[in-house]
DNA sequence: GTCTATAAAAAGATAGAC
DNA sequence: GTCTATCTTTTTATAGAC
């Protein structure tokens, strides 16, 4: 933390930490106020309303809701490789921003967050899909439904984190318990999409 | 719908209905009195507050959020057939209760959060694993993490639907096209556990 | 049991002094 | 830019008549 932050910042970091961990409805101004060592009056001043907060908070975060592995993609490697290298990133994301998931999944669930979807990296999807469909001409990989593919590579990266307390409670795990299962995942995680993308293939 | 519907029976289809779309925060009890015909007074009346009717609904939905398959576990069965059981049952039951994934894994995230994971029934995860650990020994499956293993399988059956305005987008879908793409899923998934546990050899 | 009216509290937003 | 004080609206909850 900087000893020079100044209001705004001090503002937005604040706001960050409440809105997600509370989301956009159950957030309270004055709680974000009391954090930033502030007055209410001032969060107004610097950004006129709770909405308009918030989407800043949201657009500044959304990009942490999938991992940046656009130029990695791009690299002359195998398809396996290349989910082994999401597959960590991914993880690794969520372990250092774990608030993220829920909160995004929150926001685009309500009524009014049709105009936030827009926001979210989607192309990732269609790219990773791309990069699917080049390794099976090649035939590298097995034939499945590219789609389902990356929902269920998204899925098992992502959900445990949103699922985080039941998990704990099944596995009567601590929090840095959790987190190391999370790290373990990462391996396991890579041999399944072996399993599933590559070995037994003669057999198809 | 009954003709023969009571009020406290009006209020509760009215109240879960609003708290499964909206969230605890997000709900207003106005809205819950709206939808249920009455006046606010009324819910007062019946639940005294907003947090008592809330955990009425929650005890009552909560059974849904794992699907109920014990009985189906205990079957002398090959655990293959007891995962495609499951992957069956549990995005079958998600179809119908779309809204439940999300409204479960809010409530036990919040920081008052904590009672409430009690609630859920947990032990499926030890019994699923349990079962795995039996198939191990008898050489049907190939050795993973069985909490792991579990974790993926609830991971790509839920994860989906609280992803699914992302996932609606990427893809371009109307509800009846998510829907429809979720059905072709149980299929994809147990593929994908064929992989992973037996490999190619694969014998129905 | 059901209603209207209203209290009580909470929460977002603004006015105006400095 | 920052603060205190205050307004306005929203929301939960209750009182009391019928």
């Amino acid at each position: 933390m900087e000893e020079t932050q100044n209001t705004e910042e001090k503002i937005l970091a604040a706001a960050e930490e409440v809105f997600m961990k509370a989301g956009y409805d159950g957030a309270r101004m004055q709680e974000i106020a009391n954090k930033a060592e502030i007055n209410k009056a001032m969060l107004h001043y610097y950004f006129r309303s709770k909405d308009k907060l918030f989407e800043k908070i949201f657009d500044g975060k959304v990009k942490h809701f999938f991992p940046e592995i656009s130029e990695e993609l791009d690299k002359n490697q195998t398809f396996i490789r290349k989910v082994d290298f999401m597959i960590d990133a991914y993880i690794s994301l969520i372990i250092r921003f774990p608030y993220i998931p829920l909160f995004v999944l929150n926001t685009v669930n309500k009524d009014n967050g049709a105009s936030f979807i827009t926001k979210l990296p989607i192309s990732l999807i269609k790219k990773i899909s791309g990069e699917y469909m080049a390794a099976l001409e090649k035939g590298e990989v097995r034939k499945v439904d590219p789609f389902q593919l990356v929902i269920s590579i998204l899925s098992m990266c992502a959900f445990p984190f949103v699922a985080r307390p039941i998990i704990m409670q099944a596995g009567n795990l601590t929090k840095a318990e959790f987190n190391q299962l999370m790290e373990e995942r990462k391996a396991e995680l890579k041999r399944y999409l072996r399993f599933i993308l590559v070995e037994g293939e003669s057999r198809i």
